[in-house]
DNA sequence: GAAGATTTAGACCAGATGGTTTAGAAAAGT
DNA sequence: ACTTTTCTAAACCATCTGGTCTAAATCTTC
């Protein structure tokens, strides 16, 4: 079988499922329709990652739906190696959570097992020459829940809702360094300006904010979008 | 022509360009070569979301490379209408960032514009039908800089590093509810406890974590991934 | 069952924080 | 020029917060 990858050694994979018929097949399916070498297989996320630390595939396929430990935890511990393996994901359901998940802790790939073998080694052959493989249809279903995400979590508010936008520049100075966990002293000497002053500031903030203490200023400021002026920053 | 669209209405299409060339040369292309209605054209953003106000199309082809006012946030702004408009992010350029904030913000196809004029007409069928378009070639830059920024902003500490594990089950019961913003007080009211006791978790929290106050004890716990253990949050 | 960790709780104190009021100087807007 | 907003600053006071030490009851663990 040649699938153009003839200008690279064998690409090595380990295959982890717990169901050991499935394995089987799918190893046998590799071996005999692609040039990929199977240098191990497991039936449990613990003993896949002990084959991998020992034998340093390039693929993996791994299915995350399995008892004990379960493949996307198993997906974030490889990851957190950093041995350069990538791994496909591999599973019988297309949920969208699953696949938004699975390619935010690494995932090169997302197969169902209901899809055809052939598109099955096209996956791998494309993971493998070190591209991102994502079958159109589940594609869509991680845009679709991509944009529902941020839709949700990103700005509820309008700009009127939003108070942080009634703060004048010099509070929002001030409030930017709170969000840093500085004291009034320090606020102070920052900015060039005597303590009772910035306390004026901070009083004025709460008041603008409808909050309490500095923290529920700090709370809420990094909930509706404070720092997202400045950096774009992405949180689990 | 006929792409399979017979069993709705044409779609409405609003093509937004500042090249005015181009404009024209997408504007005949639909109209000879797809089945949708460009109702309305526009070379500047401001005017494309009057018009877009005024004609509720389905689709909008949105240049983001615009000067004046910036596709990206033209979309934003669109998006916020809440009109239902879908619409397609037409550029010169695969830059993986505007790609992600594009899709980010909404957009539900991005294509370049030196792809063919069939896959425009492609993309606009998709999108239309409901679906997200994204040519394979950047569906690969989109997720590759996707995963490259969770890897950047997701937990950068090992666990032995990651202080937040030292912390007993009752701190970080304790500390949970300092990131909400609450009071010692309120804190002992919730976990049936005496003030006194709090104050005690609480000082066994600062020195763990080693910080000196709540605010700071709050900022390392929402930046080491305190609130990642229950809840999938995304930020911009 | 002994050793260690966790949870509970008190006392005492210094200093930080927050609430309120007042007020002058500077800047911005009309 | 006049008004409004913003930035500056002080005084006063109550409360909250944080640091330190001590210590008992309860759980774990070996």
């Amino acid at each position: 079988m040649r699938r153009g990858l003839e200008f690279k050694k064998k690409a090595r994979i380990i295959i982890v499922d717990d169901n050991y018929e499935h394995l089987s097949g799918i190893k046998e399916l590799i071996e005999i329709e692609s040039d990929f070498d199977v240098v191990a297989t497991a039936t449990s996320a613990s003993v896949a990652i002990s084959l991998i630390k020992k034998y340093r595939p390039e693929i993996v396929l791994m299915d995350i739906n399995m008892p004990e430990k379960d493949g996307l935890t198993a997906i974030a511990e490889i990851e957190k190696l950093d041995l350069g393996v990538r791994i496909i994901a591999l599973t019988g359901y297309d949920d969208p959570d699953l696949i938004f998940r699975a390619m935010k802790i690494g995932a090169k790939g997302y197969i169902l097992k209901t899809m055809a073998s052939a598109q099955l080694i096209y996956a791998i052959d494309e993971v493998a020459a070190g591209k991102i493989y994502l079958p159109a249809a589940l594609s869509s279903r991680f845009f679709e829940y991509f944009q529902k995400s941020f839709k949700e979590e990103t700005q509820d508010l309008s700009d009127e809702e939003n108070l942080l936008n009634y703060l004048t520049q010099r509070e929002e100075e001030v409030l930017d360094l709170l969000t840093q966990g500085i004291t009034y002293k320090g606020v102070a000497q920052k900015l060039f300006i005597s303590e009772t002053t910035v306390k004026t500031h901070v009083n004025n903030i709460f008041q603008k904010l409808q909050v309490n203490d500095r923290t529920q200023a700090v709370l809420y400021a990094l909930n509706n979008g404070f720092l997202n002026r400045r950096k774009v920053k992405i949180a689990i």
